[in-house]
RNA sequence: AGGGGUGUAGCGCAGUCCGGUUAGCGCACUUGGUUUGGGACCAAGGGGUCGAAGGUUCGAAUCCUUUCACCCCUACCA
């Protein structure tokens, strides 16, 4: 057992910090509100990131890469952006540092001030719109479909490793279009993508949908959005893609001319994802002893544990195991410290998340077999060596599924269906999860709602989003029947 | 942002109320030995100036002031 972990039962919230911290993904730095994430949490989001890049990249973006500081006069230019952000920026006044006259260490050059104050970047839309203006002339130069990998800092309030951080790396992508339909049809590809990656690589079930004006993205016309379901039964916004209108190329006067040398404004979307995404696969897979890694995204998907310690016949057909296993693609790990014990290692690696383990002992060996773990549910099996790449193969896979199909009975374990307010308090209070119910459609019932209970509309689901009645909450005609939540 | 709590060795804690020898304990670490199929045992060692700054005092981890950080609940949050 892990004795060093809490209970999900006991504490969701210290369960997760003890996850990221027990198991080596990431931990607090000097730096308010900033972690430092360590290598096995880093090779997570390696993993994710050249999934992700692929997928950008096969659906024919390119990346780049826009400044850090972003002139404080910019996020004025798009007020409704501005608001969503004011409030939560890091700001640069000073370029320079000097000996402290009066003592010891070193102070801010009063003579040093900016003219102009730097902001770091929240997100880079304005940054990245003043300069799609020289860049896009004609309807030749469209679509632009740009995406850049980087690190942004929001000044959080209250921060959470790798839910909310003041710093965070993620990727944004920002389009520009000619066309309307065009625009919103690239949002909905990129939440498509979102969506698939989330399902096949991260073993994550989500709900597609478009979010309400209320939570859309400040400066955003629609925003679609993956819910995911956390295991305390709270949603996650795993990702987000934006129909941007013509709201930042009006801001940012970006004009083409069409093939009737008629001027007019582009269309944007901009979308991404962040290291929350860590976060989001914690939550959604891992137990009470430790980090559940999908197989997809384990950098180690396989480590050996000789038992009890490595010798020479022992690590000879480790070795052999760990070619076999290589050449089918498999990434492996020979734990051949000779300090720790067998039952050491096991829970050890078992923390990581390393979805298989092989034990090899001298009893394996005299029957020409190994000791396959698999850590998601935790059963162990003697196989026989000889094929033993193939079995290991369709174990992940299976794993790999397993995961998904676990994740998604939780989720339909924990959504209800509702038609009255009173149903829906009980639930929310009782039972928790998602709940849909029926919506009015206005923002005013949105809220109140909100405001009553602590739910929010989490989306409007692409598909199944018709009412079958009236709002639940104020009685008038309902327009969608919409996903309903306690959220992060 | 409101309420509550915590900062003492890498981690977890005791000591603080009632100031007083070289600041303790468990885990981890180092060395040696015995062990070894689910977090081994024995022995000997190394490591902290008590979150930070200021103050009271002959004397401060302990009292006072200020400040920073973190955690929990609520609120907020693309």
């Amino acid at each position: 057992m892990a004795k060093e972990i809490t209970p999900r039962e006991e504490n969701y919230s210290q369960w997760y910090n003890d996850i990221v911290k027990k198991a080596g993904l990431a931990e607090n730095s000097p730096v308010r509100g900033c972690m430092v994430i360590k290598p096995h949490g880093f090779a997570i989001w390696e993993n994710m990131k050249a999934v992700l890049d692929k997928m950008f990249k096969d659906t024919g973006h390119v990346n780049a890469y826009f400044p850090l500081f972003i002139p404080k006069s910019f996020l004025s230019k798009e007020a409704e952006h501005v608001e969503g952000f004011a409030k939560e920026c890091a700001v640069v006044t000073h370029h320079r540092l000097m000996n402290n006259p009066d003592g010891p260490g070193v102070v801010v050059d009063p003579s040093a001030k900016l003219e102009e104050e730097l902001i770091v970047r929240p997100t880079s839309e304005t940054i990245i719109w003043d300069t799609y203006r020289n860049w896009i002339h004609s309807y030749r130069d469209l679509p632009l479909l740009i995406n850049q990998w980087a690190n942004v800092v929001r000044w959080e309030m209250r921060t959470r490793p790798f839910l909310r951080t003041a710093e965070f790396l993620w990727q944004e992508g920002h389009t520009a279009h000619a066309l309307k339909r065009e625009a919103i049809d690239e949002a909905k590809k990129m939440h498509e993508v979102y969506a698939r990656f989330a399902e096949d690589y991260m073993a994550m079930p989500v709900i597609k949908g478009a979010k309400s004006a209320n939570e859309r993205f400040a400066g955003a016309e629609d925003t679609y959005t993956i819910e995911a379901m956390m295991q305390d039964g709270k949603a996650l916004q795993a990702g987000t893609s934006h129909f941007l209108g013509q709201n930042f190329a009006k801001a940012f006067d970006v004009k083409y001319l069409d093939n009737n040398n008629k001027e007019a404004y582009v269309w944007a979307t901009s979308w991404g994802v962040s290291t929350r995404l860590v976060g989001a696969l914690i939550m959604c897979h891992s137990d009470d002893d430790g980090l559940i890694i999908p197989p997809k995204l384990a950098a180690t998907q396989v480590v050996i544990v000789p038992i009890p310690k490595p010798n020479g016949e022992i690590t000879a057909a480790a070795e052999q195991i760990m070619v076999k296993l290589k050449a089918k693609g498999i990434s492996v790990m020979y734990d051949s410290d000779k300090k720790t014990r067998p039952g050491y290692k096991f829970a050890e690696h078992e923390m990581k998340g390393i979805p298989v383990r092989l034990g090899i002992g001298k009893r394996d060996l005299e029957n020409n077999v190994v000791e396959v773990a698999r850590r998601d549910t935790k059963e162990k099996m003697s196989i026989a060596i000889d094929g033993i790449e193939e079995y290991v193969a369709n174990l992940l896979d299976e794993i790999q599924d397993n995961l998904f199909a676990r994740a998604k009975a939780f989720r339909a374990e924990n959504s209800h269906e509702v038609n009255t307010y009173d149903e829906f308090k009980e639930v929310l209070e009782k039972k928790g999860g998602f709940i849909y119910a029926n919506w009015d459609g206005t923002p005013e019932t949105e809220q109140a709602i909100k405001d009553e209970t602590g739910a929010t509309i989490r989306c409007i689901p692409d598909d199944n989003h018709q009412p079958t009645g009236p709002c639940m909450y104020s009685g008038a005609e309902g327009k969608y029947r919409v996903l309903y939540a306690k959220a992060y």
